[in-house]
DNA sequence: GCGACAG
DNA sequence: ATCTTGTCGC
């Protein structure tokens, strides 16, 4: 039996949660195993090609999350949706998805088309039970998805060559995880790994096709921008009333 | 025992 | 993740 605990404090006060791990952590290893490896895809191409992430509110009270879906290869938006919900769990590393899913599933219902394939701001199975949130949500919604991450979880790798496109396997306990690549010049890395139903070459192959110019692919950068109300999102949103705002 | 540790 | 302006470098 483990525990954590974690805290917040605030000015004069501090609140603790404890939370027994233990149990997310079978629940990982179990859903771990029914994550699949390979190129398992219901169009090839996709034809729409969605970006999740998820932003907080109110001090960590609300979760809010964000789907961007683009049309493929034109990498136009499409549709978004933005769910809030209250967060029910904190910050671990490692249970990442156990925090996020609820609010991406939220947001994945209110959708009024479904993306044949996922970019989630997050790790895939490049994770210490191979189950990050990209996997995990994933396996919940049957469907595609990749795991686009700015930081390393675990694992190892070579150094990275300074030029764009530069690109190594990620490596941990002695299987390749995903890979550590360069999406342009002067930029930190990309940790790109196999959600769910996607290899780990082909996933690699599907983020470098979405790319325009900057450091994240178009999915995700738009699906960051919507949930952490980026004015640029806001700017567009102006300038373009053919897509209606959700009710949020 | 010590350091690392997605968002 | 989030709090936040300007600023150094290419």
């Amino acid at each position: 039996m483990r525990f954590r605990r974690n805290t917040t404090a605030e000015a004069g006060e501090q609140s603790v949660a404890l939370f027994d791990i233990a149990p997310l952590r079978a629940e990982q290893l179990q859903c771990a195993a029914s994550v699949i490896r390979h190129d398992d895809f219901l169009a090839d191409p996709p034809a729409l090609i969605a970006g999740a992430d998820v932003g907080f509110e109110q001090e960590g009270a609300v979760t809010r999350a964000a789907i961007a879906i683009l049309r493929y290869p034109s990498l136009e938006l499409v549709e978004y949706q933005l769910a809030r919900i209250s967060t029910t769990m904190p910050y671990i590393p490692g249970f990442l998805s156990f925090r996020e899913c609820p609010a991406l599933l939220a947001a994945w219902d209110k959708l009024q088309q479904k993306p044949d394939l996922v970019f989630v701001d997050g790790h895939g199975i490049s994770h210490p039970r191979r189950l990050g949130v990209a996997s995990h949500f994933g396996l919940l919604i049957n469907v595609p998805t990749i795991g686009v991450a700015k930081k390393r979880l675990c694992g190892k790798f070579e150094p990275l060559g300074a030029a764009a496109g530069a690109q190594t396997p990620l490596m941990d306990k002695g299987e390749q995880i995903g890979w550590v690549w360069r999406s342009k010049l002067r930029c930190n890395p990309l940790f790109v790994a196999t959600g769910h139903r996607v290899s780990a070459d082909s996933a690699l192959a599907w983020v470098q096709r979405c790319m325009a110019g900057y450091r994240l692919p178009e999915p995700t950068r738009w699906a960051d921008a919507i949930a952490s109300r980026r004015p640029a999102f806001q700017r567009w949103l102006a300038a373009h009333p053919e897509v209606p705002p959700c009710a949020n």
